[in-house]
DNA sequence: GTCTATATCCAGATAGAC
DNA sequence: GTCTATCTGGATATAGAC
């Protein structure tokens, strides 16, 4: 009995992550207060009164999905800062993967629209608000940590490094959004074009 | 008569412009939809039955504010655009005013977040839709104009115009944002930074 | 022009049948 | 667990008094 107990549990988390998904994409499209809770339980392919059975609020799901991309951006950057490498090696590389994931991977899309819907709005749920401000800026340091080695290194451009780390966020924010709301048209996206801003002598290290 | 009608026209603008005011206030706070009518009413001093002899809907109010805001954009961007220097110079001034208006403008701010909101945002007004289709792209041609003329006269870095341009745009609604929505606390904006990761020899020009 | 009071509508949440 | 039907609250928009 035991097992098939926790056989429940893992369904109604497949479920859960199913409705959260679905209000992902409605939330990223019509926001958190233009989605209705039928808007999401038709887009997971259920009845609306049967998502009050995993989520007690529109406001819970939002909650929930906010703090999974906060750990998951927070993680990324762990990763990063982790790296074996130079401080100039690893915002290369980073900046690499995340145009690659940009190119690749619409849920990044979408959370990182979320999130700047988040961010951009001060009537979200109250415990949004305080996962954000709690979370928001370690990935903030860890750039900006890595910007100070890399300046004292020599391998990146000067400036104050808190800057330079707001740019390197918001350069990859800003455009997930432009080729998220541009249906990737028009431009070929080119991490180099990013990584020479940041980075000394770019163009002998392209070369390779 | 005629006069007087003059007048009344006037002071019903006036009116308008008090409620277009405490409707961008409203709609950088809660978003659109989170808005409530009274909210505004409220904000502008007058009962929520009135507003409606100034606009028919919510969504009137916040097409007439995109439109203003889009405008304004363009205005702007055309003023560098006919500025009579050099591709380079036009960039490093756009910029040094564009952070000083950063710095010192609340309706700045405030504007750079509704477009925001709206850019990412596919539950708007279609009308508000198509004003952003239309217009929204222009800012964006003049700079990715600019940056091309100035790589041609060797004064900025290469890399497509296109992405230069995004980031030119995305760097300083970015900066706009996050200034905003951290009040001020921690960084001192310094534009030298941005303008050195678009303009080639930036130290020497510093210098004086 | 300006307000208060009200009708209407619609989404969130609940109850109850299967 | 899943659905349909319903209650309830609140916002928009209107009507009507001043």
């Amino acid at each position: 009995m035991a097992r098939s107990k926790e056989q429940n549990e893992r369904m109604r988390e497949t479920r859960k992550e199913k409705i959260r998904n679905a209000a992902l994409l409605q939330f990223v499209k019509q926001g958190l207060f233009a989605t209705r809770i039928q808007d999401i339980a038709a887009e997971a392919g259920i009845a609306q009164g049967l998502l009050y059975h995993y989520y007690a609020s529109k406001d819970e799901i939002f909650v929930d999905l906010i703090n999974d991309a906060l750990d998951k951006t927070i993680e990324a950057s762990y990763s990063v800062r982790d790296m074996e490498t130079g401080p100039g090696e690893k915002i290369r590389f980073a900046l690499e993967k995340l145009v690659e994931t940009i190119e690749h991977s619409q849920t990044f899309l979408d959370t990182c629209r979320l999130i700047t819907q988040a961010t951009n709005s001060t009537a979200i749920p109250l415990e949004a608000q305080n996962l954000i401000l709690e979370k928001r800026n370690i990935p903030y340091q860890v750039i900006e940590k890595i910007m100070e080695a890399g300046q004292k290194e020599g391998t990146v451009v000067a400036g104050d490094p808190k800057m330079l780390s707001i740019f390197f966020w918001t350069s990859i924010n800003g455009l997930a959004i432009y080729y998220s709301t541009n249906d990737n048209r028009g431009v070929k996206l080119d991490y180099w074009v990013i990584a020479s801003m940041f980075l000394i002598e770019t163009e002998r290290e392209r070369e390779e």
